[in-house]
DNA sequence: TATGAATGAGCCTTCATTCAT
DNA sequence: TATGAATGAAGGCTCATTCAT
């Protein structure tokens, strides 16, 4: 029939995304028709083609607005990328934790679902995603220079260093053992380590 | 239309797990259909059924096949587990990367397509991946007993050293920058620092 | 892809309990595919489940509508049930031929593909058939009852009526040798015979 | 592997027709597959065909045998077809509800499954059957013409005394209600009165 | 914008049958 | 004769997508 009195098309897309980043991440993109995603929002599947050209664009819209926000979010930190190693990385982890706290479903089919990306898309994520890395490596790079850490290899470094806090937080759960101040501190301290951090305050 | 000459039924089966898990690894076990997984095996879909029952069957033999082989090695290791913390850790990593130098795929459908597994299959490889989470975090739990470790928390550190290892096992590539050696020495490295080594032979 | 202009969903449906009917009764349930009932309904397969979930459903809803609409034909029938016993059952056997005439595919079915019913829907056409059943059975209790008729036993009695007028109404033909007036005096003459009518109108 | 030790091929037929019957019998023949048979056999699938060339043979002989053995059974009854009208009927009655006491089954077939018998073997099955139905209709032809008999419709008649004792042989059980004896003297009643016997001794 | 009906492709699985062993 | 592995076709059903309304 028509529209229901009271909607707008950008609230449904809204509410279209929300579905969608739920159904993939608990059952994988290949797995959610866009049948699931249609009735979890309460309208019918064709419906989201006013909203959405396919399904895969419904992935893509999720990534990259993911990706945009993420980089948006380090972007506006106060003195972002400005401060010594030692405290610009100990920033980027507070702010990695903190900013992923309420995104599992993103975090998880940013890792889940890249191999479901047509080709195009899955550039542009990537090129994303590392400029995202680049920032930890960037820090890195800087400590290194300085004397600030001592790291036998700054890539294999970073590599761990991100797949720690993405490990985090996939499995972190705000009513679990741990608070989340806590989580920070202990991440902080994994990560000075990780770098062999020599100097400077928050040693451990 | 019956078997060709010379083949037997146990070569097809190891050529469906082998096909399946080359599939599975690469596109995903939902977006992987039965004739895609026949097709590269050589024979016709229905044949499949000759092997396994259900397509989730192969998934669960894959994972289940994995785990019991790469628990069943870490016991075959001479003196696994009963080594001073600091040469069990550095012994752990070692197996670790060597283990899975050759097995990208099995970790990684092990890690990307658990969802995928119907529950009481779930249950089934839940169970062993943690009893080989539990083999680092005995080590931890040992060094920090007898003050070879210091952590802050057990579980979290454990949490980010299986990350470490898992997310290196993945990106790996035997043609790349580094040799085999040279990242068994980086992730010793990176671990021993994890757990804040504080003597011993390994010290970086 | 998409709707056809000028039709309906009501129109399809209608159309496919058509096509249904006349292939199950031709070729038996288990021997049609939805495929064979979408091609001869003009439609695409998928597009049969816009209209019903199952193709179970299918029969169910067939042999549901059948029994649902003789047990309302019957009760909409003057005088059902009201009369004495010799014009009752006459009543009853003069409204089964009629009734059937043009329901060849149906009655076939009510008795071809019983067994091919689930549980649930199997005892729902069960009640309804004896409720069908129970009628015959209630006038010749009657008859009996009032001295009008003479049976060894009620029970195969009806069984037996039953039988003949179902038989009847699957091997005659409008075309054939025997007009429709004939069919109904020859089966109320037998049927008359089988209940030891001893007194009435209708005496052959 | 090879045959096991002490069987024969005509026990291992014997077998199969027997899964068969039942099988087709509660199923239908189109839902039962001949892995089913075989199973019901203890063999393998492969295995019937080294007995029947095809599925469509299992059941060609099953009717075949069925109403070759009927017919031969009522050729071998003394004084078929020999005696008085009257005494001819009550014979063939007493003869169908015997002869069909342990074979539900194939009656049950022998009216189900024609349809599914391929076109050659539908004459010839038809052919037997007409033959047996051909049985009564000239006890009820010499019956009308010597006077012991009074039909309106000799056809009808017949067809109607077959449905009636068809039915009967698929809803009888042993163990039910009424006895062998009983279901012969009720049927032989009814039998009785639908051709309309006007004198001999079985009068009800 | 939304619905509901349709398409055409594809999916997992089953099946009758064949044949090397 | 029997097994076990294979084929090729088909079956019920789902799906992304389209489009008249």
């Amino acid at each position: 029939m028509a529209r229901r009195t009271g909607t707008t098309g950008a609230e449904t897309a809204q509410k279209l995304t929300e579905s969608a980043l739920t159904l993939f991440a608990r059952d994988g993109y290949a797995a959610v028709s866009m049948r699931a995603i249609a009735a979890k929002t309460g309208i019918q599947a064709g419906a989201i083609y006013n909203h959405f050209a396919t399904k895969q664009d419904i992935l893509k819209h999720l990534l990259t607005a993911h990706m945009e926000a993420l980089l948006a979010a380090w972007e506006a930190e106060p003195e972002a990328g400005t401060q010594a190693p030692r405290a610009a990385l100990e920033a980027f982890v507070r702010f990695h934790v903190r900013y992923h706290l309420d995104r599992h479903r993103e975090i998880y089919i940013s890792y889940m679902e890249l191999r479901n990306l047509d080709d195009g898309n899955f550039s542009e994520i990537r090129r994303m995603r590392r400029a995202y890395e680049a920032i930890p490596r960037a820090i890195i790079d800087r400590g290194v220079a300085d004397g600030s850490f001592s790291v036998l290899d700054p890539q294999v470094t970073t590599m761990a260093i991100i797949a720690t806090l993405n490990g985090m937080s996939i499995w972190y759960k705000k009513e679990g053992r741990l608070s989340l101040d806590a989580i920070e501190d202990l991440h902080i301290a994994l990560v000075t380590r990780m770098v062999g951090a020599t100097k400077g305050t928050a040693d451990v």
